[in-house]
DNA sequence: CCGATAGTTTGATGAACGTCGAACGATAAG
DNA sequence: CTTATCGTTCGACGTTCATCAAACTATCGG
């Protein structure tokens, strides 16, 4: 896959202080944690049930996606994204099962 | 102890969202992985091998305390802290011990 | 008292960040 | 072609943050 126009860290290059200053915004987490399904979702303000514009929202995906975070798949005009659970879990074995737990998700909920 | 001069949440009130700003900074990262081993630590610049003023670190004790993973002890002019390790694995279980994993450990100490 | 020590607090500065509206590029539909 | 849709990018704005030097507080030793 040539010039992606949306590139992302290989595994070996995800670096913990990049994953953590992706995760230091509320929006964020909540957006790994809806989806840690494992499946792709639209790039859709809708799909995360944030109050935040579109601009926004890509700005969320490209800081998750250049951390190492997430991936992107292009399908016409639409994109969809989903975590890197596998890349992440074997660079730092245990991170997002932390972020994912039901007292995380009950947290973030709570908090907004 | 009425009126503490450094005041930490209860165990309860940790947030998810304070926690990960307060992991945001290389430095701050380091410190917890330093103070991974239970004890007691020294406030000095020496003890934590970071190039930071000791103005500049008293600032990220105070970041992490007020974020829930330190508490502080206090002897004659000598201040000490530690992680606050079972606290935060209730709230947020297994986030300390990825953070703490040789993984984590390695790649901060190469990325500095 | 007095000077030294440990660490915090204050004030200032420059960089990084979250946010938005508007413009943009690519694809799809008629 | 023309128009609509999807999502990104750009430019700007205000806030937050890491950092330092200097001043400050509290304690210890003589």
């Amino acid at each position: 896959m040539p010039d992606n126009p949306y590139p992302q860290p290989q595994t070996a290059d995800i670096r913990l202080t990049d994953v953590l200053r992706a995760l230091a915004d509320p929006g964020r987490v909540k957006m790994v944690q809806v989806l840690s399904d494992g499946a792709f979702h639209r790039c859709t303000v809708d799909d995360f049930g944030l109050d935040i514009t579109k601009s926004t929202l890509s700005h969320h995906f490209k800081t998750l996606r250049e951390a190492g975070l997430t991936t992107v798949k292009i399908d016409g005009r639409n994109h969809s994204i989903a975590l890197r659970s596998d890349d992440v879990e074997s660079r730092f074995p245990g991170l997002l099962a932390s972020l994912t737990s039901a007292e995380a998700i009950d947290d973030v909920a709570a908090t907004g």
